[in-house]
Order: structure tokens, then sequence, then C-alpha cells
DNA sequence: GTGTTAATTTCGGCT
DNA sequence: AGCCGAAGTTAACAC
């Protein structure tokens, strides 16, 4: 990885169109060649950027952009698309390199994988006698997350979120409406079951009928047997 | 902003947990305290992080830790949540520190606004003979992107997307719902306009009477008269 | 400040 | 490879 601290500006043409007025910026070349531009604030995301595939050049400044003080040219080309980068250098304050190696990677724990199997699990959670039919049942447009039959025996499509927002509700009506359409399965109930729900969110479901359910995780991850690991 | 290059581990704990194991990558800290955690590879989004507002500290390492090998551990706390990034250094390759200042910013061109302000000021391009009611049309719900009217003088509903997926149609079909309840308005019908409409989407916009317009960026560009600069 | 929508979204999973 | 849904999404904008 090559980390260059330079007065810059920065012109990117593809998806949108943007520009980076002249600054002292950081600018990363990673070893796929993809290049980020970054300034010392805002957030993870880079004020500009490559991604890969691409393929870093460099050349030699135009007789204009000597005349303007332009040092070094990089550009960058994504190697499927049109999309390509052209950073100006005015002046360059560091620039080093180092191999890092090929990074062994995240491991993530809490999503919403987790609750699908831990609700799944402790599926009484929602009822008393309600027994799972089964995890990411299909339907002809997409998986519901969790078909089960409440203490009477009728069915209810539950749609699990980490945050429940409007979409995750509109998500559910879809299957809902489908599912309600098929003989063997009619009539179908629904469960909203998230960490969160939002007020305009459950709102919106109980206007249609469909229940809401805050789970909590730590609570379900106590029952958890630890027989059963889930990963 | 502070660049180290550093063997270093990385746990995260706070929205969800997360954990790097031991490798060489790029650690960013930037002036309002915020650290980013760089990989050689992947894509302009780092391998772990801590957005602001946040603090980052150096403390020293826990004798476990030191026997272990670690020479200094940083801990970052967001400043109003309990996320917290604990990153732990075995071995410092580079340690820089550069004045950046702040940057002026992006300027950004081509996105869905220019969309919108384009099909506006070439509406026929929807049709012969139709008519621009006004662009985003305030409804109790949200904006419509365009409201306009047919040759036959009925109320048309546009709503624009760069790429129009379902979320997309299930927007514009909550807003028909609520136009469609207004005397002054009904009938109001829907077009879908973007540059590309996903095959679900479409089926979906279609079964609803929805019509799908494919817009071409670059063709309404061209028919801009030049005369009536966009910004 | 809260809520909604867009993003050069990126990323992972599945068909 | 393409499509779909989630993300520690982040960021801009309206109310």
């Amino acid at each position: 990885m090559r980390v260059v601290i330079a007065r810059c500006s920065v012109d990117y043409e593809g998806r949108v169109t943007a520009h980076l007025p002249l600054a002292t910026r950081l600018l990363m070349v990673k070893a796929d060649g993809s290049v980020l531009v970054h300034s010392d604030g805002g957030s993870y995301k880079p004020l500009n950027w490559m991604s890969p595939p691409c393929a870093m050049t460099e050349i030699a400044p135009e007789p204009e952009e000597a005349a303007a003080g332009v040092v070094a040219v990089w550009m960058v080309r994504h190697t499927k698309t049109e999309d390509r980068l052209r950073v100006r250098l005015h002046e360059i304050l560091s620039d080093t390199a180092h191999d890092l190696g090929i990074d062994p990677g995240l491991v993530k724990d809490g999503v919403e994988a987790h609750l699908q199997a831990l609700l799944a699990e402790h599926i009484t959670t929602l009822g008393d006698g309600f027994a799972l039919v089964r995890r990411e049942y299909m339907t002809a447009i997409g998986p519901v997350d969790i078909l089960c039959r409440d203490a009477a025996g009728v069915s209810v499509a539950v749609e699990i979120k980490r945050r429940g927002e409007i979409d995750g509700v509109e998500q559910l009506t879809r299957y809902l409406e489908l599912m309600n359409r098929d003989p063997h399965l009619a009539p179908v109930t629904g469960i909203f079951a998230a960490q969160q729900i939002k007020p305009q969110a459950r709102t919106l479901a109980e206007d249609r009928g469909i229940r809401c359910v805050v789970l909590d995780y730590d609570a379900l991850r106590g029952l958890d047997s630890g027989e059963h690991r889930l990963f």
C-alpha cells in the first residue's frame, strides 16, 4: 500500500461528475490499484475514490498543468467501465509504501441472521402454542424470514429486522398479500419483529392488522441452551 | 491526521460485535478523533472504524496483553453511544502526522436532482401533449418528484430514480393512493421513470398499472438548450 | 432535531 | 454473473 500526503485537486467522471478543489489530502493506493482520497474529517467515506478493478498510472503533466504548478498526474481507470479519476498533485509532502499482506478479514456477530436463528429456536416467544414451520420460507417474490403456526393452527408470517422501519412493513405486506392468495396457506397473519420499531412503522403495521413484537436479543441469547450452537 | 502502519488486532463492540485478527494494517486517526482501520484491498470501506463524535486515548497494555507482545492499546469511545473500538498494536512500522487543514469539499454533478430538472424541462419526453404542473409537488406523506398532466389533462405523478427498484414503486404507490383520495386531483396515474429499471420493479409497477419509462440521461442533457442553466 | 430519501452506496447470499 | 436485501450503512435535505 502506498500512502501519499499531497496538495492536490481531483476530478472524477463516471456515474457522476465530481470535482475536488486544490487542498492537502491523504491519498491511499491499494495493492489492487484502487485509490482513496481522504480529508482530515467527515467519516470513513473518502472524498473521492476509484473502486477495483482498476489501474493507476502516473502520467506527465500537460504544459498547461505544469504551468499551474502540477508536478504529477495520476490517471486511475476502471477496468470494466468508463469511470476515471484524475488526481493532479501540486506538492508532495510525503510518499511511503508498505507491504501489508493479505488480511485475514473481519469476524462479525449480532446481526439479523442471529435474531432469526434465535427466534426460530424460541418461537414461543411470540406466544404460547406457537410452532415453527420453517425459516426462509420461499415465495414467488422472495423468502419470508419465518413461517409458523399459532396455537389455533393459523399460519403466521414473521418478518425480522434489527430496526423496524416502514420498508420492512411494506415487505411483509407484500408477502402476506401473496400468501393469502394461496388456498393451502390462507388465512395468513403477520408479525413484524424487531429489536426496535419506529413509531411510523408500528402505526403502519398495526393499521394493516400486523402485530408488532419487540425482540430482546440478549434475553433470546440467554435462553439459548448452548447445546444448539447457532454457528 | 495521524497515519500509523502497524501489526495490530482490533475489537469493536456496539451495534454489532466484530473482531480483526492480528495482521499488518493502516490506521488513520483523523482530526475529529475518528479512527479508520484499512487493509490493502477491499474497497473504500475500512475493515473497522469509529465514527465521530468520538475520542481516542492511548492506554498502557494490561500485563496479559504485554506478555502477548502488545506494545500499545488504543481505546476509541463514541461520545454519545456505548460503541467502543479497541486496537492492540503489536508492532509499529510507521507513525506520522500531518496538518491537512479543512477541506473545501466535493462538487458533484449528475445525480437524481439533475434527472428531475432535465425531465421537468423536457416533460414531453413522457408523451406528446404532456404539461408540467410542478416539481416536488408536496403531499401529506412527502414530495412527489414531478406532477404533470397528460394530453387528456389527466394528472400524472412521476417518481424518478437513477436505478428503479421495488422501493421506488412502493413509494409511488403510496403517493398515488393518497392523491387519488383528493377529489381535486383524482384520477391520478403514475409513471416510474429511471435510468435503469430492475425486472422485479417493472413487474410490480406494471401489475399496479404504473407505466415504466427508462430515461436516457445523456439524451436529455443533449436536449438542454444551454439557455436554461440547471445550476 | 427528527424523519425521509439518495448513494459513484458497499457487501453478502442466493439463483 | 445477476438479482435482491442488509448495512455498525453514511449523508443530504425537508419539516
